[in-house]
DNA sequence: CCGCTCATGTAACTGGTTACATGATTTA
DNA sequence: TAAATCATGTAACCAGTTACATGAGCGG
């Protein structure tokens, strides 16, 4: 039960929201979505999904389209309460935990720059949560039209996520720019 | 110069900030940090604090403190520029890109568990959160108490991640609420 | 017909984890 | 002095990545 990664859960999350569908098509997904955590890589989907067909929590069938060869994917009821088994509470405590943030990271030793160029640096990272926010929005708005309730929702939290990173920042830059002035 | 990993660098700016300290020290910082994405583990940070002397971005110098051998890294000026590089702009596009958050990727997914059920599991993830803040404003204010101007700002960002978090789950409970009455 | 994207895969590598081993030092 | 914890390491493993190989179908 608790065998499966994160990243198998989600796969089997993905085949289930689809509906009978490729790995290519679940790379798709990765490949499309705004997070950058999971590559999708085809050596990472392809042994997977086959890794989960012989566990029992996927099902597949050859079928061929035109000449061309392809496998489609289904979630069987095992799968489906794997992946319920997964959502549902308890919670584990990591999944509250403080996430990783990049930008973060880099503060706790924005010390080792030159204070003249440490709003620089806040600056740009607060140009680039800028720039990405957009995309974010647009998936949101996406997921909206789609009437994909869930998956709206959790886009909006990514997006007051990165919202709270830009506020934290422009903050940032005031009480840095107290100091140094 | 982009040969670092960014736990490599992360190491490589602890040792900046303590000054001269062992790799236990280092692991300690892991452990007691209240962000659970590395492990800081001995399989990890011991080969990794030698590789990172043979580089050339750490020294060394063993210290028998009692009959207890030892082993004190320093950064060195190779190392400082390689993290001041890292830290400086420009800013890679990941580095603002949405963050990994498992509540928010269990949300995807929440369709597949009952629907009495679903405000269970937005409860719970609010409470283990607001179970998390406290351990963040603790650091918080430590940091504060140390001086240490910029690992507190960087667990400022993490609080408002934090509390967006929270006002995320809040709101979506309202929304799922709205639906299900 | 050439090049691009679709589509399915494999192989080698790698960074980090878990688990284990060992001995010194401190504390009950 | 026994147990706990400090401290330093090693070895095996593993999930996921990068890079490569292959071929079908399609648009210009």
């Amino acid at each position: 039960m608790g065998d499966l990664s994160e990243l198998e859960l989600v796969v089997l999350g993905i085949v289930w929201k689809r509906g009978p569908c490729t790995p290519y098509a679940v790379r798709k997904e990765f490949a499309t979505s705004p997070s950058s955590h999971w590559s999708g890589s085809a050596g990472s989907i392809y042994p997977l999904v086959r890794r989960l067909e012989r566990r029992g929590y996927l099902r597949s069938r050859r079928e061929s389209q035109g000449r061309r060869a392809r496998r489609t994917y289904t979630i069987t009821r095992r799968g489906t309460a794997a992946l319920r088994r997964w959502v549902c509470p308890p919670l584990p405590d990591e999944a509250a935990a403080i996430t990783y943030d990049p930008i973060r990271t880099r503060m706790y030793f924005l010390g080792i720059v030159p204070p003249d160029r440490q709003s620089g640096f806040l600056a740009e990272a607060e140009a680039a949560l800028r720039r990405q926010i957009r995309v974010v929005q647009a998936e949101c708005a996406r997921y909206a039209g789609l009437g994909d309730t869930f998956s709206h929702l959790a886009m909006t939290g990514a997006l007051r996520i990165m919202r709270a990173r830009i506020a934290w920042l422009a903050n940032a830059r005031k009480s840095l720019g107290c100091m140094t002035v």
